[in-house]
DNA sequence: GCGCTATGTTTGTGATCACAGACATGCACC
DNA sequence: GGTGCATGTCTGTGATCACAAACATAGCGC
């Protein structure tokens, strides 16, 4: 009998093969934690080279990404990374707000000491991305911050929901991130853990509301 | 042999020829306002058929659907409307609870006389279809209210997000039809205009969540 | 020098083809 | 008559090709 041997291993992210997808995704971690910045075009071809792949699996994987809203598609079929308005921006941020809130107030009923703690890891390994001044590893950090307290909230489709926000403010927090200059410890992370600890629903909402909110206004001139 | 090409569905719905778009709206129109039953399987070549396209538009539209949420795509790549659990519809429904209130507060300063009277236009017409018994019609109708009002909002990121919850909520709708046997006149509709022209914004806001959570509170079992 | 055009390149679009897996049907064999 | 295997069809996947529009550039005429 033969072992099945999958031979890829280098570039091999997962086990589903699947072309289209394994584009997709590496294209949505590009753009969520914002290595691409905004405005910035990508063309069929380039994609396909870029990965190995024929020109089909990469419209599939920018088609899904422009249907998501991560990137915006211009007169002529032109693919870009979307350039947010102000007025954009503000409306993601009260998307994030609204869900965010919503999923937090869902998980706070769930909420061992196990996942405090791990909030607590995940906020350590922020300080240091943050004192190293890694945008990208700042903002996939941060991120996995929030989603690792949603997905107590057993809730996946509102976690879809504001992952799709997210998406479509990835190029855009980069940007933020040059206008942040100070070491920002994530001072509202500590009150949610608090709030958390204490099982305090409103002090929660109100924790998660500013720390979502308050990033974005700066971006907000 | 000579394949009939038959002009099935409307013929240049719009200007933008883009076949995979023609496709796309179609499908979307189609699920959304419940014309396609739970669980209905949908393939490549039968899309193509139907629209006389090849298969190459047909899978980007169908990809782009699954994207949204409005097909769900089974292992081995088979797609198909999706049959929503009990949770997932109650997630939906606090979904559109969520974004809906915050739209109709939006709308609510911008709402002038005319806006109102086009509502209540909107809702005689609601009358007429479930007088009629026309599901699909009735779907259709109760969502151009709501959108209506939501337009004046001036939020397109936050309409978008509420369109792509009706989109998954579609197929399930019309399950939801069936159940709702009386002749049910939009009475919150009504709650909704009144809160409107009170200039009431509570009064909007709870309007707005019963109407949005009532119906589908029929369909969790 | 300036403007316009012609052309060559790059882009997205859509059709077609080859392929592999899933599924069902049916036939042969026990 | 029942079980198992074979086959044939139907499915999605991905590559390739032909085509048209958009864009940039170089060249020409004025």
């Amino acid at each position: 009998m033969s072992i099945p041997v999958k031979p890829i291993a280098a570039p091999a992210t997962d086990t589903s093969a699947s072309a289209h997808d394994r584009v997709y995704r590496a294209l949505r971690a590009r753009i969520m934690y914002g290595d691409i910045a905004p405005g910035e075009a990508l063309t069929l071809r380039g994609i396909g080279r870029e990965y190995g792949v024929s020109m089909t699996p990469a419209r599939e994987s920018l088609r899904r990404l422009v249907a998501e809203g991560a990137l915006s598609l211009s007169s002529s079929g032109r693919v870009a990374t979307p350039e947010l308005s102000n007025e954009r921006i503000e409306e993601l941020a009260a998307l994030r707000a609204l869900i965010e809130v919503e999923l937090s107030s869902r998980a706070l009923p769930r909420a061992h000491m196990a996942l405090i703690d791990r909030l607590q890891a995940i906020n350590m390994t922020i300080a240091e991305k943050v004192s190293k001044r890694d945008a990208v590893g700042y903002i996939r950090t941060n991120l996995e911050f929030h989603r690792t307290l949603y997905l107590r909230a057993q809730a996946p489709a509102m976690l879809a929901m504001a992952e799709t926000v997210w998406l479509q403010l990835g190029p855009t927090m980069r940007a933020l991130y040059g206008r942040l200059r100070r070491t920002d410890p994530p001072q509202n992370h500590r009150l949610i853990i608090a709030a958390l600890k204490a099982g305090d629903e409103p002090g929660l909402r109100l924790a998660v509301r500013s720390d979502v909110t308050q990033g974005l206004r700066l971006l907000v001139v």
